[in-house]
DNA sequence: TATATTTCAGACAATAGAGTCGTAAAACTT
DNA sequence: AAGTTTTACGACTCTATTGTCTGAAATATA
């Protein structure tokens, strides 16, 4: 996988709160069940996306998460680099604990070439981008087989 | 991770394999020494890719493993297929279990051009390609700190 | 102050990936 | 036939990820 699950869960779970950016907190609890991921789980991830912070909590009544800044300034990246870190970009594909640009292995000028395409869609893809798209062509973020009305 | 350590060690494994086209029979032992990896992780790494007819094995004195093919038919994508599995281009990137072209989530069309991207690459980078770049540009496939002569 | 709501946080369990160990089976050598 | 070499393979351990449970802390309301 290209991504672990938390930060899977944490972009469907930002795309969530920038859909939903006019209400002034979104329960934890509520996200949890509209994607259909763990509310537990999901609490750690937005601790870890809150202490890198990307989104702002809020206890008690009428309490909850929201963004912490402009959804078109949140971009894939963001997520990636607080949840997973940035070793899908620094570290070797094929593990060798030392591979560079000077000191490269047989796969580095082919990785690199991909590796920098990944990197330019998540800094470019914003959430107010994907937020669009999800709302015009009515993509996906929950995780139902069947969604048909009739 | 893009790869698992599996897959990684595979790589490499049959990289040193086809460095070492000429020999009849190569140790497992020495591969696993060589490449700095697991003796016994290897062996089952070789299981595997011997079952996906990819390396043929021999037991006894002057036994080891070899390449099943031509390294010039041998290409990454034949290892990945066969110890990571083909999911990386056929799974939801954030987990969904249903999407496609048809039903795509908010990512897929970004992903999909660079899903493209790396099986193309994985497709058509054969092994004798592999070898020839890491002779000529003296590549490394093994995982020392120091290697310097001096 | 008492109570309900909601995040915060630590402990725990389940699962999968990674790696180890011991021994059986096959093949060769003498 | 006996002993050595080498892969084959199942069982096991270790670790990280994923997921669950419980209660404390913070906030609001009455």
């Amino acid at each position: 996988m290209l991504f672990s699950k938390a930060s899977s869960y944490g972009i469907r779970a930002v795309l969530y709160l920038t859909m939903n950016a006019d209400r002034p907190f979104v329960l934890t609890r509520e996200i949890a069940s509209e994607l259909g991921i763990s509310y537990h789980f999901l609490g750690k991830i937005f601790q870890t996306l809150i202490q890198a912070g990307l989104i702002i909590s809020y206890k008690g009544p009428n309490g909850g998460v929201k963004l912490a800044k402009n959804p078109s300034d949140f971009f894939l990246i963001d997520i990636i680099r607080a949840i997973d870190g940035m070793g899908l970009f620094t570290k070797c594909v094929i593990g060798l604990n030392e591979c560079s640009d000077a000191n490269p292995c047989p796969l580095h000028d082919q990785w690199s070439v991909i590796r920098s395409e990944i990197y330019d869609m998540l800094k470019k893809t914003s959430f107010t981008q994907l937020a669009q798209d999800t709302a015009t062509f009515n993509f996906r973020i929950k995780n139902e087989k069947t969604d048909h009305p009739g």
